[in-house]
DNA sequence: TATTGTTATACTCTATAACTATA
DNA sequence: TATAGTTATAGAGTATAACAATA
């Protein structure tokens, strides 16, 4: 049903790990859908965080794609009056982008969505899913 | 730096582990193009078993993705000699994608970079690994 | 000269609707 | 009638190259 088997500790917990996350492909396209977002518009929204202004370029590598492609993808945002471009003061080439009211609210809704853990951690007692928590935070260092 | 923060801990376990997977997006995305395969080209070929003929509705849902999609999915890597269709026998509407030789050695050298490990893994002892192994194993059902 | 963001271009992905060939 | 896959179409994502404005 899903793509391969491990071999030593490491290689099949991130095995695992990946298909969890695989798993949860359907309800990550059922949560941009139900705000008419695209997969990239709405993790452009997610990593916007209220109150910080970001770079495109910036943006443009947390997206692991060119400059050329978030222009685009900003404009459709802006368009919808959820985020805003504003030059920055201090070097004028730059433009800071900025989540409005409406954009926060959004962003707030898809988050709540996205958090939620899939079915697969009910079958964690409380105390396994504290431990699960504490490994991971290890692992993401 | 990364998107949000939890409360209980399946929530934080899960926000952890989507951000231990988006942290690994630029690595999937250097060995899709060290193949020059898009992403959705090399979801598909590692769903394909060598061996295993599969509908294409069935990798349309495995993609999830319509019909209508695959089918370009599957005329580039079909253009480029890596798997083939074949007419299903007990009902011709039907179509068996089948990975040919050379897809099958693309296959095998994508999934052996994309299944190792992200460098965090190694903060963790080798016990640490199994435990978390075999957490995963419950939460992947 | 170098950098930020845009534009132009070309290709891929994506869904919807209409079509075909089977069933 | 219903289903599997294709085709036609339109919109969005993607990178590369060329460009404007700024540094």
């Amino acid at each position: 049903m899903a793509i391969d088997l491990p071999t030593d500790p490491a290689t099949e917990a991130w095995t695992l790990l990946s298909r969890i996350m695989m798993a949860r492909k359907g309800h990550m396209l059922e949560t941009a859908a139900a705000f008419e977002l695209s997969p990239p518009q709405m993790w452009a929204l997610r990593h916007l965080e209220p109150g910080t202004p970001l770079p495109m370029s910036a943006l443009a590598e947390l997206l692991h794609c060119d400059n050329s492609n978030v222009t685009g993808i900003v404009d459709r945002l802006e368009s919808r009056g959820l985020v805003e471009r504003r030059p920055a003061a201090h070097d004028r080439r730059v433009k800071h982008l900025i989540v409005t009211e409406a954009g926060a609210r959004v962003r707030e809704e898809v988050g709540a969505r996205m958090n939620q853990p899939p079915p697969g951690f009910e079958n964690l007692t409380p105390d396994e899913q504290r431990r699960l928590a504490t490994l991971l935070r290890k692992v993401a260092g």
